[in-house]
DNA sequence: GCCAACGTTGGC
DNA sequence: GCCAACGTTGGC
């Protein structure tokens, strides 16, 4: 199983949203990069992510999510016309962007931005490291341990 | 294929 | 709101 992080807006869509939605899934609309998209396509159901809120006060992981779908699979907004997400060049038959389901697993107290970089064993976490924006990213082993120490 | 211009991200 | 960093676009 692998592990990964996955950056939201909470002013887009935030932790709380999860709880209003059925089983607590969602499918994660909206990626438009092709190394975070292609990071999706990788995604097996049941690999664990962090829930990280960024671009807001107080930015860090705030829950953990489980992939929920089987695979990644065309991300419908690519076609809706009305939607800010669409892709005039992406047909059915040739999808761009991907997407997958996730599923929250456990709300999480905040861990913030700055307590990741107290810790040593994170330093060279991709969302780290600086000038990083993917909003997908993987998290090593010896990196996840460290994280789920952290978690309460 | 190069690269300047532009748009976006995201912490502060 | 600022600005550094980066990805994408488009002219050539």
């Amino acid at each position: 199983m692998r592990h990964w992080l996955m950056k939201t807006d909470p002013d887009d869509f935030a932790v709380d949203n999860f709880a209003k939605l059925p089983r607590k899934t969602t499918a994660w609309t909206g990626v438009r990069n092709f190394q975070a998209r292609n990071y999706m396509k990788e995604m097996a159901k049941g690999d664990l992510a962090l829930l990280y809120h960024s671009s807001c006060p107080e930015p860090g992981i705030v829950g953990v999510m489980s992939i929920a779908s089987a695979r990644a699979y065309a991300d419908p907004t690519q076609f809706d016309a009305a939607s800010k997400y669409h892709e005039p060049a992406a047909t059915p038959d040739a999808p761009r962007w991907f997407l997958v389901d996730v599923k929250l697993e456990r709300k999480t107290e905040l861990v913030p931005l700055e307590a990741l970089r107290a810790v040593p064993a994170l330093s060279g976490m991709m969302i780290l490291r600086k000038g990083n924006r993917l909003s997908i990213t993987p998290v090593t082993d010896p990196e996840w341990k460290a994280l789920e120490k952290l978690l309460r």
